[in-house]
DNA sequence: GCTTTACCTCAAGTGAGCTTGAGGTTTTAT
DNA sequence: ATAAAACCTCAAGCTCACTTGAGGTAAAGC
């Protein structure tokens, strides 16, 4: 059959540049999935190679694997995935990335004038709003709320 | 005098909008500084809430407190640090922030791409070299060594 | 057949950046 | 004067994404 699985975790580990150990803690989150052979050892199909690969690549685009996993949650679990469906998880991910490098910019244009401005109050601060909440719900005296590695899809 | 030391800790935290245990775990680290009254408690200078919001700008832009405490360790230790310290340092830091806005957009633009590709193999994936060591120097089959939240001055 | 390498499970450790809690003291408000 | 709020120290706990190690089994190479 077309479908055998027959990667074994050393080489599945080898080609895709992480460790055993990793492969076997995506298997415990749910991440991927492996069959045993005969000896109780994993043995994967060529499937999970793209599978580890839009995982990194997520991780890289600066998704939680908690986040990865909810997104798989919603490939159609009946057929092995095609390039579409990866395809359209990716650009869910582009756009948030998207978002945050706009976030980034501005940070980076502002925090020249910030750190020399009179904000030490902590108010009016060009920073403080400089988010996606740009409503100016001025509640507090809170500056520069998200950090660079947070989450973009709450 | 001028320099006095009268902000209370939970004062501090309020006016930066972090918790009191962070003020402590800063200051454990070296990041700030504080005399003491006869109670034992803590009392600031003024000066504390512009280097508490650079250490919050810092972090935004992908500092680790490890970099910010060795980069405080280059501001003169002999007077209060002007707005132009600050700024030299926070130039630095934008510096580094545009290499890792220009990694993200590379990495946005390629994704795509590579999700879709025969880069199964992983060698050869247009995202394997898409990083600063763009030498060609290809050793292995591993993609995506950079991670979003990674360091950008080694 | 034997040895080396690869694999197994499960628990515990790592590092960054904090937070929480216990047990006790000081300051502030009434 | 007393109660409440704020503060103190120190150790331990937390989250994320893994890694390491112990103690043992399976597969591969010669």
């Amino acid at each position: 059959m077309l479908e055998e699985a027959n990667l074994s975790v050393g080489k599945v580990a080898k080609r895709c540049g992480i460790k055993v150990s990793s492969l076997h803690y995506y298997e415990s989150l749910g991440l991927i999935k492996s069959l045993r052979n005969n000896g109780n050892q994993r043995r994967y199909k060529r499937e999970v190679l793209r599978r580890i690969s839009v995982i990194k690549a997520a991780q890289k685009m600066g998704v939680s694997l908690e986040e990865i996993k909810s997104a798989f949650a919603n490939l159609p679990d009946n057929r092995t995935p095609t390039k579409d469906d990866w395809q359209k998880l990716s650009r869910h991910w582009q756009q948030g990335l998207t978002q945050r490098i706009a976030y980034l910019e501005k940070l980076r244009d502002s925090i020249d004038g910030c750190i020399g401005c009179g904000c030490l109050s902590m108010k009016n601060c060009p920073i403080y709003n400089a988010e996606d909440k740009l409503g100016d719900n001025n509640t507090g005296a809170v500056i520069l709320e998200r950090t660079i590695t947070n989450r973009f899809s709450e």
